[in-house]
Order: C-alpha cells, then sequence, then structure tokens
DNA sequence: CTGAAAGCGCTAACAC
DNA sequence: GTGTTAGCGCTTTCAG
C-alpha cells in the first residue's frame, strides 16, 4: 500500500500532456504523432509504470477475467481440464479466477456469488454433485454473461452451453472391447444410482451386452457407494468367488478397475488369461500397475479447452449484442487397451 | 453487458436515500436507523443487487484477490497445495486469480505482470526452474504488495517469505530406513543437476551413508534427466544387471522409484526381500502398486495453508503500514512405511 | 442519522 | 494531434 503505483496522471504531468493523450499513446492509437507515443513511452518504462486494470475494468464494464468453478482440484482429470481452460484464455488475454465448490451446493452458490460480484466476463463451471437448484447460474445470464458447463452438467439452465464426455459411448465401447476378447460373464463395478454419469456407464454397459446378445444378470451389478480403491477390491473378491464368478471386470472409475486387479492377484486369478478388466479415466497409474489396466481415456485438456474457446466466443457475441445459441457437444472417449484385457493378441 | 447491473444509485434513486447511506446500511453501519437499513436490505433483495467489487476495489485500492503462478496444474503435489490455499483464502473472503507457468520464465513473467495489473493484494509463487531473473517479483513488493514463495523459493529476492520442504532430511529419513532395513548397496535415482530439489535429497542421501559409515560409490547414482518412470525402469534395470549390483533404491521422485520397482519384477528380482524399493512424493499410487510403495510424503495442503496464512497476515500489516518481517519455513515430512522396504518385520 | 461532494485511475465522446 | 469533460460504481470525509 505504502508506494502508490504510477497513474497515468503521473506521466501525463510530468510530460505535461493531458492523460488522454497518454493512455491513447500507450495504447498505440493511429491519430498520435510519433514523437509523443516515443516520449510516453520511454517515460512509462522508465518509471516502470502498469496500467490498473482494475480501473480500465471498471470503465470498459469488462473484467479481463473467467470465472471457472470446479467440485475438485486434486484430481487428474480436472486438474487437465484446468489447464487446457488456461491455455486458451491465456492466449486471449483473460486471467482465471479459480474456485473449489468441494462437490458442496452452499460452497458452490458463494462461489458464484463472488464471481459475480467481481463481474467476471464468463464463467466456466462443473456443478457440484449436491447442487439441485440453479438460480445461481441465472444471475448470470440475466445480466449477461455468458455461463458455459462442462463435464457434470445439468439441463435446468436455458441458454447455458454444455460440454461433456459420452459416457455411454464410451463404456460401450470397453464393453465390447471385452467381449471381443472372448469375455462373457462381465462384471460392472459401478457407482451410486444419483451420479449422473455413473448410470450413463452403466447403459453403456448394458447396450454393450444386449448388441451381443448377452443377457444382463443383475448380480453381476455392483454399487460401489464412495467409488474407492478399497471398495473395487472388496466387491470384486466377492464376486470372485461366488458359484458362479464373472471372467471380466468393467470399472466404471479406475480406482474400482484397480482393486478388482488387486482382487485377482491376491485370489491367484490371472489377469487377462482367466479374467479381464478394464476401467474408466484413464489415470497416469494405468500404465504403472502391472498388468497395465485398459481404460477409456476422457479428453480433459481437449474439453477445457473446448470449454473456454466457447466461453470466449460468447463474450465476443454478447460485446456485439448478439445472443450466441447455446452449444451441446459431447465428446468422444478413446479406449486405451493396455494388458489387462488384451487375451487375444 | 446488455442488461446492466443494479448499482448503489439506482436503489438510493427508488428509496430517495443518497448513494452513501445506501453503502453504509448495507454494511450495516451504526449510525443508520434500523429502518432504513430494513428497507434498503429488503430492496436490495428484491432487485438481486450485487456489489461491484472492482468499483470498491478501485476506490478502497485493493482488490481482495490473491494471486498465485505455479509451475504446473496437472500434479497431485502442486493441485494439493491449490487446494490447501483456496481453503484458507476463501475463508478470509480473498479470491484466487491462478497462473501456470509451464515452468517457462517468460510466461512466468507476463503472468506476474498481468497479475500486478490485476492489482492482486498479495503473490503466492511457485518458481519455475528455468527462472533466472527476478526483477519481477521485485515489482510487487516494490509496490507494497507482498509475495510468499513455497515449494520452489530462491534467496534473490530479498524481504520475501518462503517455505519449503525438508527435503535433505526427507531424504535422509527414508535412506536411514533403508539401512535399517539391512540394505547396504543402496542406488540414487536422481534428477538434473541444476534441480534444487534434486541435490538437497542427494544430499540427505549422502548423509544417510556417512552416518552410517557406508562409502557413497558414485556408480550408484543415476541421472534422470527427464524424471520419468520409463527412465527409472531403464536406469534402474542397467544396474541391476551390472556385476555388483546395487540391494535398494532410493528415488528421489515416486516415478522413478515405481520404475525401479517394474524393473526388478521385470528381471525377477523379488521386492522387498532381494532388494528394497523407496520413493519420494506418495502419489496415491504407492498404495495401489504391488508391492505398495514406500515413500516420503510432502504435506501439500499443509503447505498452501500456511502460505495463504502468512500472505494474509503480511497483507494485514502493509495495510497497518508496517512491514513484515519475511519467514522462512521448512515443513518436515513423513516417512510412510509400505511393503517395498519392509524386510524386517 | 443522512446528504453532498470528491475522487480511486482510466477511457470515450466531443471539442478545438 | 491533443485537451476537456464526464463518467464507470463505490467509499469516505465533512457537514449538518
Amino acid at each position: 500500500m505504502s508506494k502508490r503505483q504510477i497513474t497515468l496522471a503521473d506521466l501525463a504531468r510530468h510530460l505535461r500532456l493531458s492523460p488522454a493523450t497518454v493512455s491513447r499513446a500507450l495504447k498505440n492509437y493511429p491519430d498520435i504523432s510519433q514523437d509523443t507515443k516515443n516520449r510516453v513511452n520511454a517515460l512509462a518504462k522508465e518509471w516502470n509504470y502498469r496500467p490498473n486494470s482494475i480501473a480500465a475494468g471498471l470503465r470498459k464494464r469488462e473484467s479481463k477475467i473467467i470465472g471457472v468453478i470446479i467440485p475438485e482440484i486434486v484430481d487428474h482429470y480436472f486438474s487437465a481440464i484446468i489447464k487446457g481452460i488456461m491455455e486458451v484464455v491465456y492466449d486471449a488475454d483473460y486471467r482465471v479466477m479459480l474456485c473449489q465448490s468441494d462437490e458442496a451446493y452452499d460452497k458452490e452458490k458463494v462461489d458464484a456469488a463472488a464471481l459475480l460480484d467481481s463481474r467476471v466476463d464468463g464463467l466456466l463451471v462443473s456443478i457440484a454433485h449436491t447442487t439441485y437448484k440453479f438460480d445461481h447460474f441465472l444471475d448470470f445470464l440475466n445480466t449477461g454473461t455468458p455461463v458455459v458447463m462442462f463435464d457434470k452438467v445439468t439441463d435446468q439452465v436455458p441458454g447455458c452451453s454444455r460440454i461433456t464426455v459420452d459416457d455411454r459411448a464410451g463404456a460401450f465401447t470397453a464393453v465390447q472391447h471385452l467381449i471381443d476378447q472372448g469375455y462373457r460373464r462381465i462384471a460392472i463395478l459401478t457407482g451410486p444410482q444419483l451420479a449422473y454419469t455413473a448410470l450413463k456407464r452403466e447403459q453403456g454397459y448394458k447396450d454393450a451386452l444386449a448388441a451381443n446378445n448377452l443377457t444382463f444378470d443383475e448380480s453381476l451389478m455392483v454399487r460401489c457407494m464412495d467409488v474407492t480403491y478399497s471398495e473395487g477390491q472388496q466387491y470384486a473378491s466377492h464376486l470372485l468367488q461366488c458359484p458362479n464368478p464373472p471372467d471380466a471386470f468393467f470399472g466404471i472409475t479406475d480406482n474400482l478397475a484397480l482393486g478388482a486387479l488387486t482382487a485377482c492377484k491376491q485370489l491367484g486369478v490371472k489377469v487377462p488369461e482367466q479374467v479381464g478388466v478394464a476401467g474408466f479415466s484413464n489415470w497416469l497409474v494405468g500404465d504403472i500397475v502391472e498388468p497395465s489396466l485398459t481404460s477409456v481415456s476422457q479428453p480433459g485438456a481437449t474439453m477445457g479447452r473446448l470449454a473456454a474457446n466457447i466461453l470466449l466466443e460468447e463474450i465476443k457475441s454478447i460485446h456485439q449484442d448478439i445472443t450466441p445459441a447455446p452449444q451441446y457437444i459431447e465428446l468422444k472417449t478413446d479406449l486405451v487397451v493396455r494388458k489387462s484385457s488384451s487375451r487375444i493378441s
């Protein structure tokens, strides 16, 4: 606080110019003489002048800040998304204000309000799974601030773009792959019924079975309430010791699949010879574990970049007073085949 | 843009009050009648008034924003630090503006300038390893904006607090543990010579050897230039096939240690019976891999919280016109002993 | 208890 | 080419 920053007025006074001229010179306006421009730039550099973007923001009614709300940062997928967002946003000379909802509706609401108060030019959000009301997002749209949702989205906020991953297709491909490898009694380790992504992946699993004339066996579908590694291990272990055990596991998340992998090892079941395993997420871990884990890879960085690009375009549209048409995009996943499911060479 | 947000003046006009009174009423100033407060709050709520923090920031010369520059977001340790930072900052009603340097000096410089232009109230930074000049940080201090460095720090910026992890002690403990378990020819998989943390961990390794009267064998120290899993695997594999192979590996990073683990498995070397392995970082992976990996755990979230707390205090000090004394803190690490090094039960 | 006025630092419309 | 003026929306003396 103590030492004030140099202002336009300071430069103007010293150069016996008006603040307006200095401003224009620094912005390289055409109708300023080259001579003044040089003098201004020289002094600005010498005095290490830094424009106050708060003041500019107030005046221009734009902050050059993008708000981002995400449920959890310590997560490979989400942090990859953030990275993608930052790449795009950086190139467009915007900054990112980051908030973490911790999957809590209340915090998400507070964060949204704070971002609105900061007059962010747009909002990128992946909604918390405890969120059941969406008024806090409407506040943005009502004031002409575009919102783009990614990964965890809702259709309850009209006029807002959404970008998701095709979970159903991803799961379908993984299960189809297991079937192609000759596995027939494929168990699914899934999550709580209220999780949207879990449901979509289950659907993909069922569709793949149906497409191959395999009947869906209720007993092969296990819900892991916390979707943890140890749950995966326990349930897989249990299933393997049943009278009619599965010959493959599809985990809707890599930790569930890794748990299944460990269960197999502990019971002396050979993977992939006797039992196949596939997961979803493609963590870095999948490559390191032995046998390496087949997994559906989600394009985190791509999703982040895409969401950011759409948002920036919408911001541009709104500047030109045209209401952008919301875009709904579903990204394709990639199946990364590794050893845990490669029975046929 | 289109629809303007409600302003103080709007409320004032409608209530036939002055903006000043409305401002005070909303801030719950003591010398405003309860009646006006009620009327103001009611209308503010009804009209969904949101204070413009840009305007407030300009007036009060504080943004309530903390700038954070980090080399890489997609990293378990760094994202844990960010999470810790956000927790603290959130409670103090500050926001976080996040930048990623990608370990590049130029980007770090640009980011720093942008944050300065945004008039952040303080800066938290972990410096890129390519950074060799530090003027961009002095700019903050010169204008009375405190800077706290964490994890990757430098002593080239006087007056700025630093918070690091005691890498030397962490490495020492890990290697001492290996020695206690009866391993004697301990190899170290380390990083490039210019990496500060690598050097400190090497020092811990050497000190532990010396403390136990073991001679340092140059041939057991391998530099992995990119510090990757596959480098760890290759070099470990190579060492194991030498005439006088090591009986333990200390990886200065978990991927190096995991690489060594894989190399052992591939060569049919039993871990921990024949060879012990320990790493540094304590990724989530360490628990999942088989055998699970002994590792030095760095307190990411704690570091983030601490750094944020120190910064907030420094901001407070500066508001009261007192120059805060820089703090230099070294956090202790924890050795998480798992199977890969547990030869003695 | 409330209002008037000034100003944070910058930009844009309108002069000259 | 450059200066003048008028704000952006808020806070904070200083009056009354």
